[in-house]
DNA sequence: AATCGGAATTCCATTATATGGAACTTGATT
DNA sequence: AATCAAGTTCCATATAATGGAATTCCGATT
């Protein structure tokens, strides 16, 4: 439920498109589209067309789409060369050795947090792990922190557009409620997520930004409520904010002290 | 390396951007591009402005390109709504229960194999798995079984697309060996790489195909060779193709008799 | 099997958008 | 500071996208 911010010119048309198919819970039929993107008949027919053709969507038997999986390959590739991801990944795996809890490194994209990378000790329950899930910013660890870095007119713009929807009980409800938390991330330099997105998982999280506040992103370790107390993930503070710290330091020797 | 079929329209020509910037070794600069994708210099400006615009491509401070975090996005979406996966997996399981070695699940596109899916007991080295990676079909199990799947019409368009490149020593070198390999494939029903792909691993397949051969796929069991010698793989030949058998038969249940 | 109705697809004159050559700016290197 | 290469912007032109309407296809229903 991205703020539909209808992309301009022929590709970010197609984007809709694509962003359309993604956001839909079952495969969208060619008249559902139709409704998803405003766009008339033959244009949204051909635009399809295209997408088929690229590989970036695929028909169903049934005349529904789903996403193709030219968009696999190409991810694989985005993850693997992702600067930022390879820059932090040591530093997610000292912190999972130190914690012993799932570790998350996440990026700000407009109202949403992607998760980039993750480390945990044994995945149970196989999956595709967390990467490349998109989650609200105002209900997780790691976008709460992201916002906090923010300078204070990106904040802004960005806390203007967001759609509050109630996903647990402890969700914060409204902007005023977001500005709070928000003040209190900055003067701890810590951020928790308390139940607020998955009921029985809470996180601690801290923020990480470059120079110039322009790129932020965020690293958390997660923990299952009825097994790790919020105070004990608080004792985690010092080494989740060492962590980000760290991922800093290494992108300003990296990449340059322009960033 | 994929066969550069310059993808036509406005959208072909930024989706051959995004694969040129995929395909090279190291992030690409904007001359690096120029040269990779055949355009004149303010028409690829302006392409990877949109590109950036719509968030599949980042700028990195050194101005070289790497692919953007939207991909991951929305293959995240791509590969959890994936039908075909989505009906596969409890098969992949299975297999991987009887066998207790990795299973890989993947799809024909063009002269490549994209891995879909994939389960392993214990990821010892963590890694973004092997989904959404893409392999050459003339040297991988997975791909030689689709290959020999296909129609003889589709196969031969397909074969003369094929560039060879020696990979191990054991790499099929031309059509001559890839086309007796498939009639080998067609009269026993599995597909071995005997370390064709990477040295020290080896595998079983077995194809996938819809009623009309038009989409073709594989399954394949993988070990390393030191472990799990050639005839012990060739044991489970029944299980593999058990495993092909059983997901053929969920496909035309649950999307109609018709593929 | 035949009919009907909604959904998907095709068509083409019009319009908007991408194109690409050249001029310009930036920033690194000596 | 000067030079040169790399990156960026501009704008008349060519090309590709647009969108309304007509047509075909498909799948219910009888």
């Amino acid at each position: 439920m991205p703020g539909n911010e209808s992309g301009t010119g022929t590709l970010g048309k197609a984007i809709d498109v694509l962003e359309a198919v993604a956001s839909s819970p079952r495969p969208p039929r060619f008249t559902d589209l139709l409704q998803l993107v405003d766009q008339p008949r033959g244009t949204l027919h051909r635009q399809i067309s295209n997408l088929i053709e690229e590989g970036l969507l695929s028909v169903r038997q049934d005349h529904s789409y789903e996403l193709g999986v030219t968009l696999l390959k190409l991810a694989s590739r985005a993850w693997a060369g992702n600067q930022f991801r390879t820059v932090a990944e040591p530093h997610l795996r000292r912190l999972h050795e130190q914690t012993g809890e799932t570790v998350h490194l996440g990026v700000l994209k407009g109202v949403e947090v992607i998760y980039l990378d993750k480390v945990e000790s044994m995945q149970a329950v196989r999956m595709h792990s967390q990467i490349g899930n998109a989650s609200p910013v105002y209900c997780t660890g790691v976008g709460k922190a992201a916002l906090a870095a923010l300078t204070d007119a990106a904040r802004d713009r960005l806390i203007s557009a967001i759609t509050f929807h109630r996903h647990t009980e402890n969700t914060l409800p409204d902007v005023k409620a977001l500005r709070v938390e928000i003040g209190e991330i900055q003067r701890t330099g810590v951020a928790f997520d308390r139940q607020e997105h998955e009921p029985g998982i809470h996180c601690i999280a801290a923020p990480i930004h470059s120079r110039d506040h322009e790129f932020v992103a965020g690293i958390s370790t997660t923990a299952p409520a009825y097994r790790i107390s919020i105070e004990q993930l608080a004792e985690w503070a010092p080494l989740v904010q060492g962590a980000a710290r760290a991922i800093m330091d290494d992108m300003t020797v990296r990449l340059g002290p322009k960033s």
